[in-house]
RNA sequence: AGCGGGGUGGGGUAGCCAGGACAUCCCGUCGGGCUCAUAACCCGGAGACCGGUCGUUCAAAUCGACCCCCCGCUACCA
C-alpha cells in the first residue's frame, strides 16, 4: 500500500466548467485516484476555486456586484457540478479562505527572508479617467523597441520584449482609450533565475513525463528565466503581508498554485490531523501528480517547482501529465445542436457515467481530440450501450431467468480457462495503462474484453445449450457472470455508478469500493442469489436545432456599404493606409493595401466593410473596420458594392445580420471566395449551386461557403444586385 | 509571416520516441449467421501505395532533409 498526493489544476471562477475542463484536467485525476483507491493505495486528492484575479473584477464590474460574489458563485456552481460527475476530491476548496491567505502569506514571508523576492520600484500605469492602475494586459501602445502597435503593459507581443514598465509609446487605457498616467510603484519580484539550474537538472531526469510536457519545460529553462513581479497594484486578491502595502495584492498565478499545498493544509485539520499533510509533501517516497491542461504547463513545470524550491523540504511534482485540449471546431458554433457544453446544463441532460464514458473515450491524451455531438452520439450507442450495457444486461438477464443465482462451475472446461485467461490478460493491460495515465488506452483494452464476452457468449449459444445440458450451461454461464464482475471492476473508475448496479445484479452483498481491485479475478459463490438486472444504459439522440440557419456563420457578420472618404499613410506603417470611411457615419479603418492601391485612386470609391469588427489597434492606430479584398497571389483587388449604392446600406444577401461585434480571429474562420458565374453555375475552382440568384450579367461575385466542401454557396449582395470584383480574378480567390 | 501540434482505408483513430513478416481498433458500407439481449450481438468481404519528394538502411508509417496541407497561439492579415 502506497500513498499518492493528487493535485488537480483549478479552475477560475469566472464561469460554469465545461467538457474541455473535464476532459484536459477533471476527469484524468479522478480516474487515477479510484483506480489507486481500489488497488489500496491512500490517496489525497486536492483542487479548488481559483477565485482572483482581474477577469473576476471585470466581470463583477459589469454585473455591478462585487467580486466576492462573482467568484463564490461559481464555486459554487462547479463545485456542484463537479460533485455532481462524481469526481471525488478529498477536498475541493477555494482560494479565497483564511487558510489560504495564511499559508500563501507564509510562503511569501519565508521566500522574502531567504532572499528569493526583492522589491523594485517600476513604472505603471494609473488611468485617472478609471482612478486605478491598470493591468497590463488593460494598457496597449507602441513598442519602444520593435514599433509594433501591439505592445502591452508589460511585454511586446510582437518581438517579446519585456518591459520595466512605462515604457511604451502613446499607451491607451483600454477601457477608455484615454491616456493613462505613469506613476511609480514598488512591487515584489521573485527571483526566478536563481533557480534554472537546479531546475534544469531536475527536470534532465524526466524522461516518464509526456514528451510534450519534457521538452516544451526543458526548452523554456534554456532559454533562461527572467524574474516576474508577483503582487499587483488592486484590491481584489491576497494583501501583501508586509507594512506600507496597502493597495497591493499577490499575483494570481502566484497566489494559485501555493492552493496545492494550503488544501493540503486545509484537509488536514478538517481531517482531524493536522500534521497528515506534511507526509503527503515531505516523504520522498509520496509521488505527486499534477492534472493540467497544456497552457497550464510552464506554471507546474517551472514556476511551482521554482517556489517549492525556495521554499525547501517539499517533494517537486512527480508526474505532470498534461493533458492536449478537447476543440469545438467541428460543430459550429457552440448553439447549433442540442445542448451546449457545459457541465451543469450538460448534467440536466445525461448521466454522468454517459459523460464520463465519452469523455475518457475522447480523451485528448496526446493530440487535441475534437467534440461532436454526432460522435458523442455514435460512442455512446455503438459502444458504451451496444458493446458493453448490451453485453452485461445479456448475461444477467438470462442467467437470472434460467437459474436465479450463480450456477455451479464445472471443474476443467474449456471456456474457464479461456476466460478466465482473457480476463488475466486485460487486467495486466489496463493496470498497465492505468498506471502510466493512459486512460484512453486502459478504456480500450476494457472495451476490448467486453467484446470478447460478446463473442464468447454468441459462440457458447447458452440459449441453445440449456435445452441439451442444462449443467454445461450453467458452468459457461458462471464463467460469464465471472467476466461481468471482472468489467463492473476494472471499469468503475470510468463508470462509478453503473458498475456498483452490476455489482447489486450479481447479489454481492458489499460495494466495489469496499471489495477492491482484486475481486476482478476472485471466486463467484455458488448458489449466490441474482438480482434481476434492467439494461444500464439507454440510447441517446441528439436533436438537430431546426432554427439553426446552414448560413449561421454569415449572419455573425454586418456587412455594410462604404465610401472611401479620405485615404493616408499610416504615420507609423511603410505598408498601412489609414482610411476614413463612410458607412452611414465616419469610421478609421487601416488597410493593407498601399502596394496595391494609390491614395488618389482609393478615395471616393465604394466598398464592402465589415462594420462589426471588434476594434484594434494596428501599429497605435485605431481600426474599426475592414474593406472586403479578394487576393490571389500578386493580385489584390477591392469587391464592389453594385452601383449606386448608398454608404451603410447593408450587404445582407437577405439573411439578417448580427448587431455584435465578432472577433477577427473568428471572422478569419468564415469562408469568402470569388466565384465565376457561368450557365452552369458558379465556379470556384469547382462547380457549385447559388443559394439566391445571380440576376444581372455579373462574371465575378463573391460567396460566402458554410463550410470548404459545400455544394452551395451565398452570394453577397444588397437589394440592388450582388456585390461584384474585378474579372482579372479567378474563381475560387480568396476574400479577406 | 513566426512558433507549437498534426496529416494513417468514406469519417474517427492506434502504432511512430527504442525501424522488420498480412498496418490497429471504432463507426459507416456490402454479404452472411444468430435470436439470449436495448433493430442488439457474432462472422466474413470490399476499401489505405501510412500528405508529397528525396535520402539513410538488408528493411521505414516509424529515422533525416526539403516541400504541401490542416489546426492552435502570435502578428505591419483589418
Amino acid at each position: 500500500m502506497a500513498k499518492v498526493l493528487i493535485c488537480v489544476a483549478w479552475p477560475y471562477a469566472n464561469s460554469p466548467i465545461h467538457l474541455g475542463h473535464v476532459a484536459g484536467s477533471l476527469l484524468p485525476p479522478d480516474l487515477f485516484s479510484r483506480y489507486r483507491r481500489l488497488r489500496g493505495d491512500e490517496v489525497l486528492m486536492i483542487s479548488g476555486s481559483d477565485q482572483h484575479g482581474t477577469p473576476i473584477t471585470v466581470r463583477a464590474e459589469i454585473e455591478k456586484v462585487t467580486p466576492l460574489d462573482v467568484a463564490e458563485r461559481y464555486h459554487e456552481i462547479n463545485k456542484k457540478a463537479i460533485e455532481d460527475l462524481n469526481i471525488e476530491f478529498s477536498l475541493f476548496t477555494k482560494t479565497h479562505t483564511d487558510n489560504h491567505f495564511h499559508v500563501v502569506s507564509d510562503v511569501f514571508l519565508d521566500l522574502l527572508e531567504k532572499g528569493f523576492l526583492y522589491e523594485k520600484v517600476t513604472q505603471q500605469y494609473f488611468c485617472p479617467n478609471c482612478a486605478k492602475f491598470l493591468p497590463d494586459r488593460y494598457v496597449e501602445g507602441i513598442c519602444p523597441m520593435c514599433e509594433s502597435g501591439h505592445a502591452r503593459g508589460d511585454q511586446c507581443e510582437q518581438c517579446g520584449k519585456t518591459f520595466e514598465g512605462g515604457e511604451l509609446t502613446d499607451a491607451r487605457c483600454v477601457h477608455c482609450l484615454t491616456i493613462p498616467e505613469l506613476r511609480e510603484t514598488k512591487h515584489h519580484f521573485i527571483r526566478l533565475s536563481a533557480f534554472q539550474e537546479e531546475l534544469i537538472d531536475w527536470v534532465k531526469d524526466k524522461q516518464y513525463w509526456r514528451p510534450s510536457v519534457q521538452l516544451f519545460t526543458q526548452n523554456w529553462l534554456e532559454a533562461g528565466l527572467e524574474d516576474r513581479p508577483i503582487t499587483r497594484d488592486m484590491e481584489w486578491g491576497i494583501p501583501v503581508p508586509l507594512p506600507d502595502q496597502e493597495g497591493k495584492v499577490i499575483y494570481v498565478w502566484f497566489d494559485a498554485v501555493i492552493g496545492y499545498l494550503s488544501a493540503s493544509i486545509e484537509w488536514a485539520k478538517m481531517s482531524g490531523d493536522p500534521d497528515a499533510w506534511k507526509e503527503y509533501w515531505t516523504d520522498p517516497k509520496i509521488r505527486s501528480y499534477y492534472f493540467l491542461g497544456k497552457d497550464n504547463i510552464p506554471f507546474h513545470t517551472i514556476i511551482w517547482p521554482a517556489i517549492l524550491l525556495g521554499r525547501g523540504g517539499l517533494n517537486l511534482p512527480y508526474d505532470v501529465p498534461a493533458n492536449e485540449f478537447l476543440t469545438f471546431r467541428g460543430d459550429k458554433v457552440s448553439k447549433s445542436r442540442g445542448t451546449t457544453i457545459d457541465i451543469p446544463s450538460l448534467l440536466k441532460k445525461f448521466e454522468p457515467d454517459i459523460i464520463r464514458y465519452y469523455v475518457a473515450a475522447n480523451m485528448p491524451e496526446n493530440k487535441d481530440a475534437d467534440f461532436s455531438w454526432d460522435d458523442f452520439e455514435a460512442k455512446i450507442n455503438n459502444e458504451l450501450v451496444a458493446t458493453l450495457g448490451n453485453y452485461y444486461h445479456r448475461v444477467l438477464s438470462f442467467t437470472y431467468k434460467n437459474f436465479g443465482e450463480v450456477p455451479k462451475l464445472i471443474d476443467a472446461t474449456e471456456e474457464k480457462d479461456e476466460i478466465l485467461q482473457a480476463i488475466r490478460k486485460t487486467r495486466k493491460s489496463v493496470e498497465e495503462a492505468m498506471d502510466n495515465c493512459h486512460f484512453k488506452r486502459a478504456l480500450k483494452a476494457i472495451m476490448d474484453l467486453a467484446q470478447f464476452g460478446n463473442r464468447h457468449f454468441d459462440s457458447t449459444a447458452p440459449w441453445a445449450l440449456i435445452k441439451k445440458d442444462r449443467e454445461r450451461c450453467g458452468s459457461a454461464l458462471h464463467m460469464h457472470l465471472m467476466l461481468v464482475k471482472a468489467l463492473a471492476v476494472l471499469s468503475s473508475p470510468y463508470l462509478p455508478t453503473s458498475s456498483e448496479k452490476v455489482w447489486k445484479f450479481l447479489g454481492q452483498d458489499s460495494t466495489i469500493q469496499q471489495s477492491g481491485w482484486s475481486a476482478i479475478d476472485s471466486d463467484l459463490p455458488y448458489h449466490q442469489r441474482l438480482n434481476e438486472s434492467k439494461p444500464l444504459f439507454s440510447k441517446i439522440e441528439i436533436e438537430e436545432d431546426e432554427n439553426d440557419s446552414m448560413y449561421a456563420g454569415f449572419e455573425t457578420l454586418n456587412l455594410k456599404v462604404g465610401r472611401i472618404i479620405e485615404a493616408n499613410d499610416h504615420p507609423n506603417a511603410d505598408s498601412l493606409l489609414l482610411l476614413d470611411v463612410d458607412i452611414g457615419k465616419k469610421i478609421q479603418v487601416v488597410a493593407g493595401l498601399k502596394e496595391y492601391y494609390s491614395k488618389e485612386e482609393m478615395e471616393g470609391l465604394n466598398v464592402v466593410v465589415v462594420s462589426n469588427l471588434k476594434p484594434a489597434r494596428i501599429r497605435g492606430e485605431r481600426s474599426e473596420g475592414m474593406l472586403l479584398a479578394a487576393d490571389a497571389d500578386d493580385i489584390v483587388r477591392l469587391v464592389s458594392p453594385p452601383a449606386d449604392s448608398k454608404p451603410g446600406e447593408p450587404v445582407n444577401s437577405g439573411m439578417n445580420q448580427s448587431d455584435r461585434t465578432v472577433e477577427f480571429k473568428d471572422f478569419q474562420k468564415l469562408i469568402l471566395r470569388v466565384a465565376e458565374v457561368s450557365k452552369e453555375g458558379l465556379d470556384i475552382g469547382r462547380l457549385i449551386k447559388a443559394s439566391n440568384p445571380v440576376e444581372d450579367g455579373s462574371k465575378r461575385v463573391i460567396v460566402y461557403m458554410p463550410s470548404k466542401d459545400a455544394e452551395e454557396a451565398l452570394v453577397l449582395a444588397t437589394e440592388r444586385g450582388p456585390v461584384t470584383v474585378d474579372e482579372s480574378l479567378p474563381g475560387g480567390a480568396t476574400v479577406r
